[in-house]
RNA sequence: GCGGGCGUAGCUCAACGGUAGAGCACUCCCCUGUCACGGGAGAGGCCGUGGGGUCAGCACCCAUCGCCCGCGCCA
């Protein structure tokens, strides 16, 4: 007999099947047992009736997560025992015959769907069981639907999707820390950023985008930082302003929201999540104002930072929600000086730049802006921050060639997720979370020569 | 890097200067309609590790290791 998948259970009313998949629960009742059983496209009850007495004999072996070829009946339940709502809950399947193809040993937890709480350290250290709970199994599902759906609508914009290098010479950027790496008795990097290379990308395509894995060698263990990353990036010419690239990163994120909520609105159910609100137009303003604001609202005065902190982040959400009920605002104007080369200055004051960051929920969730496309302004930059031409010299052969006006902006796909579900850490974000204490298990002793 | 907090059963957590406790998991028993059930019994602990003060420490003090959180930095 065929395989029947759990999810198509439902048009096989009266006729016998065959379920292969996983025990959820055994609820054993004495004289009649209840198991719940899972594949990957859902659950069944299954029960075994007094009568099946060989079955009742293989079903009182059964623990949680055996691995099970179960042959049986779909019938409709009792009228009073329907579960309205849930799949299979008007239905179940009435065990004949039990083959076990794989024992599980005890779990060392609480896999139940409430009872279901772990430490962050359990959790990761247990991760090849920790993956099989629903609740997990929703974030990493629309970490998949973020991902698909930045894809989708890159493409949908004409934009063209190249693959960057992870292994790149010694980094012009500025900023986040880098991991060095031996390359064949000479030095090499890995990647903190596609950023110079979408804008060469972009100097021949006009529109590009990346889906890619960077590294950031930070020092910082915090709910919100990993050393390795999907990032999302975009870059594109012939922009009229910075406005451009923040209605193309709106445009990109409501679409990403649009298709969680289409996609995945079980899993935004298990999580208890709500999505953030994104409002027709994202409110936009000035680090300075908001700044202004916070002084004037919360009486700290930050006037003078170069950059929000962590707690002007949370405030100007709080004041841009309680203002305008938008759950996302865009923050534009940093100063020039403390931001990388390329970004392009505002040519009235020059002193800030056309630079642009994405704030949700009281995170950062990207950044973007212009870039400096005329060469001869480029150049003078990369003296003024002291970058060494030769380091960067692919980079400026495509500016000295003729660019465009152009911008972009990335998202670290993990702390999407991270602010879409209010998730407490970054962590459960990842299958596979890297931070500055794990690889998958956690780090000890040797001291690398690295 | 700086600051704060926590290490007690397999997991999540209580308690208390004087017999170590619960829920879930585990083993066994009971249960014919449960909803990741219910009832009963049992097993399971060098109270992270090392010192110290106390008649007495899981609790107080010091050190050490581990973990978590916040800040900085960043996405």
């Amino acid at each position: 007999m065929e395989r029947t998948y759990i999810k198509e259970l439902g048009s096989k009313i009266g006729k016998e099947v065959r379920v292969k998949g996983w025990v959820n629960i055994r609820r054993d009742q004495g004289k009649m047992i209840f198991l719940d059983f899972r594949d990957m496209t859902g659950v069944i009850q299954g029960v075994i009736l007094p009568k099946q007495t060989e079955a009742l004999e293989q079903g009182k072996k059964l623990r949680q997560e055996f691995v099970v070829e179960v042959n049986g009946k779909i019938n409709e339940r009792p009228e009073n025992n329907r579960k309205a709502g849930i799949l299979n809950g008007d239905i179940e399947l009435e065990i004949l015959n039990i083959i076990i193809l794989a024992e599980a040993a005890p779990l060392p937890f609480d896999m139940s769907i409430d009872g279901f709480n772990l430490d962050i350290k359990t959790e990761l250290d247990n991760r090849a069981l920790t993956l099989r709970h629903p609740k997990n199994q929703a974030v990493f599902k629309i970490l998949e639907t973020v991902i698909d759906s930045f894809r989708e609508i890159m493409k949908a914009e004409n934009f063209f999707e190249f693959q960057a290098p992870c292994i790149v010479p010694a980094t012009a950027e500025g900023g986040a820390e880098v991991f060095k790496i031996g390359y064949f008795g000479k030095n090499a990097y890995l990647t903190q950023s596609p950023q110079l290379y979408k804008q060469i990308v972009m100097s021949a395509f006009e529109r590009c985008f990346s889906v890619n894995k960077i590294f950031r060698a930070e020092p910082s263990s915090t709910t919100r930082h990993l050393t390795e990353i999907v990032s999302l990036d975009a870059e594109f010419a012939f922009i009229d302003s910075w406005t451009d690239v923040r209605d193309m990163e709106e445009k990109t994120i409501k679409y990403i929201l649009e298709q969680i909520r289409r996609k995945n609105p079980e899993q935004l159910k298990i999580l208890g999540a709500e999505l953030p609100v994104m409002l027709e137009k994202t409110p936009t303003i000035s680090l300075r104002e908001a700044q202004q604001k916070i002084f004037e609202i919360y009486g700290r005065d930050n006037r003078e930072d170069k950059d929000l902190s962590s707690q002007d982040e949370i405030e100007i959400c709080e004041i841009v929600k309680k203002e305008t009920g938008s759950d996302f605002v865009f923050v534009y104007g940093y100063p020039t000086k403390k931001k990388p080369f390329y970004v392009y200055p505002n040519p009235k004051e020059p002193e800030l730049n056309e630079g642009l960051d994405l704030i949700c929920r009281g995170r950062e969730l990207s950044s973007g802006g212009r870039r400096i496309n005329n060469f001869e302004q480029l150049e003078k930059h990369v003296n003024e921050w002291e970058i060494d031409p030769k380091t960067i010299s692919m980079f400026l052969q495509a500016f000295k060639y003729g660019v465009p006006p152009e911008g972009g902006f990335a998202f670290g796909a993990e702390r999407l997720v991270l602010q879409f579900l209010n998730l407490p850490n970054v962590r459960q974000a990842v299958i596979f979370p890297r931070d500055m204490n794990r690889i998958d298990e956690r780090l000890e002793g040797t001291e690398s020569e690295y």
